[in-house]
DNA sequence: CGATTTTGACCAGCGC
DNA sequence: GCGCTGGTCAAAATCG
């Protein structure tokens, strides 16, 4: 989870001065204004490049401040979060000794734990109706701070109890798909993530050990294989950013939907399994849908670690909800808390997809703009396919996506981009805060973006660049959902 | 020149 | 068994 690891943008920040930041921008403000306007502004230009400058300046300044205050509660949470593990860890030891018979159960919990996670280690519990404890099944497996936050599903159950056999199609005692892996608790804590403890749909990637027997294997990979994760989000490029690194792999006309569809693999680290699909909707081209599949073997960047923590949410939801009865189309409870806003789930039972649908009509988003991720699938777009300031780092998207306001496609987007800070990496969540400053100043100087006209102060601003970014609202939703849930499963061990 | 994308071929699962 | 379909492979092409 640490901030400094983002790979870096591909242009360099440090290069560009302020100047470009603007020209790049400004040209592109420009367009949408009508011509008479466009005179007026062109003569007080100069000025207005000047006063720009003097205060991107200043909220360059803010921004470290805030990146030092940022890294300093990040650096806080994983030092709690140490002591926490620590402390559950030996609260644990003591009550698995007498209870447990052996240690191929270590977190064993009145519940039987069955969770699909996209990251955070599974350790995002569902909310709401079901409001269970899902217990903390990790305490000899959990991952560092560093690995916690991982993209990918993950399916993690305890062995205790049989409420949930129907939940599963054998009786097998492990599930588990996740990288922390409650058969694998000899692997120390904290480890990139074997890939023998991420199986995914990809045969080849069988491999054996784990603590688990084939056949164990084969139902674990089985499992792997129908435990999907799908985003529909309105994006007009090809793939959205979200946060990891893909290379595309295969490409395939699929029956029914003219768009092809896209296979892709993570290429953050060669041994990582996880794929992903991404496919235009058929019925409407502006939806995008994307379907992850497989765990991370590795560390994700903040970006992608608010992707994993926000579907996390939703994959623990399906199979709750499928564990105990198999409804579909549900809401999610916590969707009202805005962990995600907008965001139905609908689950197939040939095929435990759960799909969060970010396509939510204009208005509904507007009025959950607490929902970051929403905004953040709609604003991360795919950088490659992009022009360079997508991709830069600074002012993305904010800068590639001035024009695409003008063309009215997602009139409610122009909104979260004005205000949600949608970034996907810590760099853009600076250049989120200068831009935004910028954007709301000329939303008040006439610019039609459905911002309001108000313009914040710089550091309101800046906050709310920050505490709306995706990536800094789902690791602290993270953070709490880590701490509340595995409280509360130590409570439950009392 | 290495990384990535494209694209046709191949393979496995599934239904008839 | 056959055909269809989805998913993956791998060589060629393209890109940076």
């Amino acid at each position: 989870m640490d901030v400094g690891v983002e790979r870096p943008p591909p242009v360099k920040e440090e290069n560009k001065p302020d100047t470009m930041q603007i020209g790049s921008a400004l040209p592109m403000v420009l367009e949408s204004f009508p011509s008479t306007q466009r005179n007026s502004i062109a003569t007080s230009k100069d000025d207005k490049l000047e006063a720009t400058k003097a205060e991107m300046g200043e909220v360059r300044e803010e921004n470290e401040r805030l990146k030092t205050l940022l890294s300093h509660i990040v650096r806080d949470y994983q030092s709690l979060q140490t002591h926490f593990h620590d402390a559950v860890k030996v609260k644990q030891q003591a009550p698995a000794a007498d209870k447990l018979p052996a240690a191929s159960t270590p977190a064993p919990t009145a519940d039987d734990l069955v969770s699909l996670s996209l990251g955070s280690g599974g350790y995002s519990r569902p909310k709401g109706a079901h409001q269970r404890s899902l217990s903390s099944s990790s305490s000899g497996t959990e991952t560092d701070p560093d690995d916690q936050l991982s993209l990918g599903l993950s399916s993690r159950r305890s062995t205790d109890g049989d409420d949930r056999q129907a939940a599963r199609p054998s009786a097998t005692p492990l599930m588990n798909l996740s990288s922390d892996s409650s058969a694998d608790d000899t692997a120390a804590p904290g480890h990139d993530l074997p890939a023998a403890a991420c199986p995914t749909a990809t045969k080849a990637r069988k491999s054996p050990g784990a603590g688990v027997d084939g056949a164990d294997d084969e139902v674990l990979q089985q499992q792997a294989k129908k435990a999907r994760v799908s985003v529909r989000v309105k994006c007009d490029t090809p793939t959205m950013n979200d946060g990891c690194q893909w290379r595309k792999y295969g490409q395939k006309i699929s029956k029914g939907n003219p768009c092809p569809r896209a296979y892709y693999r993570c290429t953050v680290a060669p041994s990582c399994p996880v794929r992903k699909q991404v496919q235009r909707c058929a019925d409407d081209m502006s939806i995008l849908i994307t379907t992850y599949e497989g765990t991370h073997s590795h560390p994700l960047p903040p970006a992608a670690a608010a992707m994993a923590s926000t579907t996390s949410a939703a994959a623990s939801m399906l199979l709750a909800g499928s564990s105990s009865s198999s409804s579909h189309g549900h809401h999610l409870p916590f969707a009202s808390a805005g962990l995600l806003g907008p965001t139905t789930i609908s689950t197939i039972a040939s095929c435990p997809t759960v799909t969060l649908d970010l396509t939510a009509p204009h208005s509904l988003m507007q009025q959950q703009y607490q929902s970051p991720y929403a905004a953040a699938m709609a604003a991360g777009y795919e950088s490659k396919a992009l022009p360079a300031a997508w991709s830069s780092g600074y002012l993305a998207p904010y800068g590639g996506g001035l024009p695409f306001y003008g063309k009215s496609s997602l009139p409610a987007m122009g909104q979260h981009f004005g205000l949600g800070m949608a970034t996907t990496r810590t760099e853009q969540l600076y250049g989120a805060a200068h831009s935004s400053s910028y954007l709301q100043r000329t939303s008040s100087g006439g610019v039609v973006h459905g911002a309001p006209a108000a313009a914040p102060a710089v550091t309101d601003t800046i906050a709310k660049a920050i505490t709306s970014d995706p990536s800094f609202q789902s690791v602290l939703a993270a953070a709490i959902t880590s701490y509340m849930g595995r409280g509360a499963g130590a409570a439950a061990h009392k």
